[in-house]
DNA sequence: TATTTTTATATGTATATACATGTAAATGAG
DNA sequence: CTCATTTACATGTATATACATATAAAAATA
């Protein structure tokens, strides 16, 4: 036996599907902005994570972006290879890398910056300024629900 | 000169970083109770579409997951190779594949379906019936938008 | 009918992502 | 101080994802 109809119809309301739906279409629209700079938004936001931190480690980045620490690895050094940042040993401890952005780094964000602005701003007007507060609200509690458990 | 602190902070609040965010974490939520069938919740999801479909091309696999075609095809080749579909040529046109459930594919969704089940309500108890279908709404406007343009 | 165009699928390549595990350094227990 | 444990980062491996492009077949057009 398999699953019935109406079994089949209740999956297709999963959660989980129609967020990575949405996602995928969202990133595809960040990046299409993004292009001139051939930077992919989740690279965007990393140096952006970057340059906040000022002298943060690979743990502290991954903390903070909620990603797991090898994709960060990963991540940062394709970042390196590009040479928008660098990696700084720490001096008391030899396991620890800082990450700091490069000159170069630098002013590649602030050539992003505005063009991330516009899509940004494309998906705000679009969603209202109230829905737009409701939609991080919302996203804010799922995360909570996936982290109970 | 580089970008001030006030424009790293409104960058944080990318709505596609938050977006992914929480994909991610969501994701790890429902693939851990999935976790017994071998499956991924992107595989749970393939898998009741091509039931649904029951004799869809990859194409319209494509369409209606509003996945990139390249995606699917290789997608579904994994779903093959273990087992759980079957690529049936079309008589009239070579150049089409239908994708249909194998029997153990049958099994494995009957088999999987509780433990989604289980994933989905978790998350829209947490959420409150309310909240979660302002969520689905807002979703479905967030891809408007990125539609759009 | 021969040629061009479109369509369906596949491949090359690259990023994003995480889990399991490895490695080296620091820390703690004895 | 020595050995076990923890910590920080890296690597192996696998899926998810898409863009550019290839390929073959169908459809349209000259």
């Amino acid at each position: 036996m398999s699953l019935d109809h109406n079994e089949l119809i209740q999956a297709t309301l999963c959660i989980n599907a129609n967020f990575r739906a949405v996602c995928r279409q969202l990133t595809q629209f960040y990046n299409g902005f993004l292009e001139p700079t051939g930077l992919q938004n989740t690279q965007f936001t990393m140096l952006v994570t970057i340059a906040l931190m000022k002298w943060g480690t690979i743990m502290q980045l991954a903390e903070n972006l909620q990603m797991d620490q090898t994709t960060l690895t990963r991540g940062v050094e394709r970042l390196r290879q590009q040479g928008w940042v660098e990696s700084v040993p720490d001096k008391e401890d030899r396991r620890v890398k800082h990450i700091v952005l490069t000159e170069a780094g630098e002013k590649l964000l602030k050539e992003a910056f505005p063009l991330w602005q516009q899509a940004q701003l494309a998906v705000q007007d679009a969603l209202g300024a109230e829905d737009a507060e409701i939609l991080l609200r919302l996203l804010d509690k799922v995360t909570q629900v996936a982290h109970e458990d």
